[in-house]
DNA sequence: CTAGGGTTACGG
DNA sequence: CCGTAACCCTAG
């Protein structure tokens, strides 16, 4: 027992960067990867890590993935099982957790969480460095801000220019934060508090170039 | 590649 | 239950 849960702790750990499990399975198994993934989930609903593991190595993906890579892999055929890719990570890895038991990291549930890599949700400080990348590169050059600040990160261009949005709104609602207590993160709730004025003027200044 | 509208899960 | 955050889609 004590070896299964090792064994699935294992299993289901975060890879350091989801891309290259990406990489991996699309030269190896190009487009079959989804099609690989629901088999896993047919199996998985029968009985659990030993059919995932038993799949792992009836595909030989052995000489191509962790075995830590296996939790991750399970995100792709997730999202697309409704309406395109609308399924969420966090969404998954309840039902994995459900599957294998409790000791699988998860972001609600009361308790303590255990922190996890790559977090679906802003820290702080990638908040901060997001600000930073803003106000050297400029409001718009996402990809630049991308290569020189968040080379390393999950998030994609796309994600800062999110995330920007998201923040400025954010700031706009603490500005005319009359009546209504306003739903904010905690960590976002720091940073509008530290740095809306220059959210805010930056936003402001791009606004205005884009006037002239 | 970016802007901006749309969709879904999270969390108070 | 509703507003927000994260993420998706896609025109231009």
């Amino acid at each position: 027992m004590e070896d299964d849960a090792m064994e699935i702790q294992q299993l289901l750990a975060v890879p350091e960067n989801e891309e290259n499990l990406y990489e991996c399975l699309g030269g190896t198994f190009g487009h079959d990867t989804h099609l690989m993934g629901y088999e896993f989930d047919s199996l998985i609903n029968q009985d659990g890590a030993a059919s995932v593991q038993k799949m792992f190595t009836d595909y030989e993906m052995e000489d191509y993935l962790e075995p830590s890579m296996l939790g991750c892999f399970l995100a792709p055929w997730r999202r697309r099982s409704r309406r395109g890719n609308h399924m969420r990570r966090s969404s998954w890895r309840l039902e994995v957790r459900q599957l294998f038991g409790s000791q699988y990291p998860c972001t609600r549930g009361g308790g303590k969480c255990r922190s996890r890599k790559n977090n679906d949700h802003w820290t702080e400080d990638e908040m901060i460095e997001l600000l930073d990348g803003v106000s050297r590169k400029g409001i718009g050059r996402w990809s630049k801000v991308k290569g020189d600040y968040f080379s390393t990160s999950i998030r994609t261009a796309v994600h800062l220019k999110d995330k920007w949005r998201n923040l400025v709104r954010a700031c706009k609602k603490a500005k005319n934060a009359s009546k209504k207590k306003v739903n904010v993160q905690k960590a976002t709730e720091v940073v509008v508090r530290r740095f809306r004025h220059r959210i805010l003027a930056l936003e402001a200044k791009h606004l205005g170039q884009k006037e002239k």
